[in-house]
DNA sequence: GACATCGGAAAGCCTAGACTTACCGTTCGT
DNA sequence: ACGAACGGTAAGTCTAGGCTTTCCGATGTC
């Protein structure tokens, strides 16, 4: 999932996919690659369950995935309070430093 | 700074951090990548201001970097508050389906 | 002061994957 | 029915970067 997010191109994708649902053609005209590679770039999205598409006669619209964000915000999140409670214990267990 | 937690294995380290601070010893004992390429690994993430390094004798004690944290935290949130609204903007431009 | 340990730096290899061009199937318009 | 537009797939290239081995500097120990 995170994968997903480690290229520069696919996040630029996905950022403009924040503004609202795009087609491939729209999303290409704006990036410095071809279309195919968007096209590739958005399989991955969709398979990281990043993405939705729906198909709108010849055109593929796509979207956010809100499950997906969620997914990683909770990810951060979790991560967030795990660090917070090593960090409690780490303070706790040298506390000779703090008083 | 995405980049950054595009590698598994570094998402490994990272996520190891979470717990408490670790030397680079330490991190490489329960990898199984050699322990210059946990140096390099943390190289990265330290560039990434993802993680901190003291130095304790001859050991390099690496931590999660708070800052670095909140930064990708607040990068989804701010992700999550855009998507919201892009879905507001959408619903309220397509009423004809909700009524 | 000699020795051992820890960890970063350098050099080199090798695979994953990002990108392109070419092609084809599908759907819409006239 | 025919042509055009949209987009996914295939095949091939080429580079970024992940990993290893080797080496060296710095610090702590006896």
């Amino acid at each position: 999932m995170l994968d997903a997010l480690g290229d520069a191109t696919r996040r630029s994708i996905f950022e403009r996919l924040a503004a609202g649902p795009r087609s491939v053609a729209e999303i290409a005209a704006d990036l410095p690659v071809s279309r195919p590679a968007v096209s590739q770039h958005l399989k991955v999205l969709k398979e990281a369950r990043l993405v939705t598409s729906t198909a709108v006669g010849t055109r593929r619209v796509y979207a956010l995935d809100p499950q997906g964000l969620a997914a990683v915000r909770g990810y951060f999140n979790q991560f967030w309070n795990d660090a917070l409670a090593a960090f409690a214990q780490a303070a706790e267990q040298a506390p000779e430093e703090t008083p």
